[in-house]
DNA sequence: ATTCAGTATTACAGCGCTGGAAGAGGGTGT
DNA sequence: ACACCCTCTTCCAGCGCTGTAATACTGAAT
């Protein structure tokens, strides 16, 4: 059985495509006998719209394309479902692209896009240069994370600097003084590990504490290179007292990696993650995190994304987004003390 | 700046549209004194093909669908994104389609395809019914997971409960015999559970163990239910020595729901978890599990799909691909001893 | 020269739909 | 009865591209 087509649904009906294409897109102007008559048709047809025709008659897909390094990793795909659903609600369609974090993979994003197969786009860039991505501001784009945009994108982030430091802090002020950084990348240093890195380094030195390059453990991303990395580093004998994480599953790899070498946690050392993934609650002991407002991220990001599809036209704009420093078992709030119970809150910041 | 069409280049280089769309797809017979002179062109004016137009004239849109439940899930992330590279590799996009496991969901999936935005469909169905699945056969359409296609669908999947057998077994051969099962839905069974319990029950049957329904604890999904609920089987003084889960987010949760109680992992109770998602490396300690191999699924059903995409007409083909299961600190193999190392492997099966 | 088989290029219609403008009814006011 | 203004419906062109068929051009064979 071919496709029902509405040109089919207007000869069965007896009335004009237009016609046809009035009551299918529930537009104005048309009479209640006539959508019945013309309902009837659609029904006994079977008839469904054709989105190629339309997107090619409309010159909107009614997709947006998000682009982000790795599905896999649990913040990425939490982001992806969220904006999934936030997307949805406001008409649009997702298209998810994972770059890898290449930039290749970047660069064929960007391009692909004004193939008009998605009306905007929310790219969280690692590796496309602030010019570059100049050169493609003829379509409405928001970047996520915290790579400089050019002038005139949107962009929405956290302010990682002061997370950082806020999480530093909450060890300093549980007593630890030899507090090492996890995480960041090996080869190339992202965006987003520098600034963390930055917030770490001017907690300590707002309290005097010495900033050992020492501390400073590269891993390859995900829990295995943190499991390795910082199993080594203590078989060698390097005396820490608290690990902050550039991100949760780092967290969870320092974690495994200080209980494989009998250190009790948060006891001998307290360890801090980033992100608030589904595991932070659930890892023994359970992990303290910064947990960004995703919803508000997600709900701006796709706010001024909308309204630059719809034609806004100004300078970008530029958000910060709260978190919360969410104190578990790995680094309870106050003292120094046991494996105590469960999830305080800390420091919340914010906006533009 | 106006987007540049085919036929801005075609009046630049002198030529008709076609021959430029001919280049522009590197088609044969065109010159190469032709085909470089309209490379300029299209260089100069920076022109991008349309996609949109070239679906509607080719009738093809270059995209396959994913259905999946829940994309926040580690397991359907890790499959979402190992579908997406091969896709690519076959010369696809993947449009990710989130269901969260209801009805009305699946259905507008269903429907929506024949709208005409993808080509064919990867869908793990989770609430539609073989019937309705049939209906919609006009699609090319190949299933993931347990439930029964219609006649004309192929269908992938593991031997679920031969794997649920083995790893009771496993548990079994280690000396358990109060062995738990952890982790099927609340309300309404799925396929999934529903064969993993069956694999659970007939390998304590062919051990002599009786089987009894109050060691069978349904979660409401994700791990904090697993938490929640071992959590009050232990407190009440329910008493067993292993817990087989039906996933790794059910084991997560179990498994510290057991720490909690003052249990030793493995010494006191065992723990199996399912899918091998990344935190069974990490977790401490490490979860044994079933690992599905996901490549080989992965494949197998996008060969399918295409083959049908490429107008192959004949009966469903249903590929059980193998499974392998992997033994960790939770559950080690041999003895009920203490908290052993590393990761040994265990049973595989497979094949049509 | 003339035909013939290539190869290389163009003309044209159409994929399925929507936007805009023109047209057809049916009621009201004078 | 006539103009007039609604509301509802149809007509037509075109979105950007590709497939098919037709045409122009080469060189070799007759």
């Amino acid at each position: 059985m071919a496709r029902v087509r509405l040109q089919d649904v207007a000869d069965h009906a007896g009335v004009s495509m237009k016609t046809v294409s009035n009551v299918v897109r529930d537009q104005p102007y048309v009479s209640e006998a006539m959508r019945a008559r013309v309902q009837r048709s659609i029904d006994a047809l079977g008839y469904r719209p054709n989105l190629v025709g339309r997107q090619l008659a409309t010159g909107r897909t009614g997709s947006i394309a998000l682009g982000i390094p790795r599905l896999a990793q649990p913040y990425f795909a939490r982001l992806a479902s969220l904006v999934s659903d936030r997307a949805r609600e406001l008409g649009y369609r997702v298209l998810i692209v994972e770059t890898n974090s290449q930039l290749d993979a970047e660069r064929a994003l960007a391009q692909r896009l004004d193939a008009g197969f998605a009306d905007g786009v929310l790219f969280q860039p690692s590796r496309m240069t602030t010019e570059e991505l100049a050169g493609r501001d003829d379509l409405p784009m928001v970047l996520l994370g915290e790579s400089t945009p050019p002038a005139s994108m949107d962009r929405v982030c956290i302010d990682n600097v002061a997370a950082a430091h806020d999480v530093t802090e909450h060890l300093i002020a549980a007593g630890r003084r030899r507090i090492a950084f996890v995480g960041h990348e090996v080869e190339e240093l992202s965006d987003t590990s520098m600034l963390r890195i930055a917030g770490y380094e001017r907690a300590l030195a707002a309290h005097g504490i010495a900033v050992d390059p020492e501390l400073l453990i590269a891993t390859g991303g995900g829990a295995e290179g943190a499991v390795r990395e910082v199993g080594a580093a203590l078989a060698a004998g390097l005396e820490i007292d608290a690990i902050a994480c550039r991100d949760d599953l780092a967290a969870l790899g320092a974690l495994r990696a200080a209980q494989r070498h009998g250190l009790r946690v948060p006891d001998d050392i307290m360890i801090t993650g980033w992100d608030d993934i589904f595991m932070t609650e659930v890892s023994y002991p359970s992990l303290t995190t910064i947990s960004p407002n995703l919803d508000e991220l997600v709900g701006t990001a796709l706010a001024f994304l909308t309204e630059r599809i719809d034609g806004l036209d100004q300078p970008g704009r530029h958000v910060v987004v709260p978190y919360e420093l969410v104190a578990r078992e790995s680094a309870p709030a106050g003292g120094g003390g046991g494996t105590g119970a469960g999830a305080g809150t800390g420091a919340g910041t914010g906006t533009a």
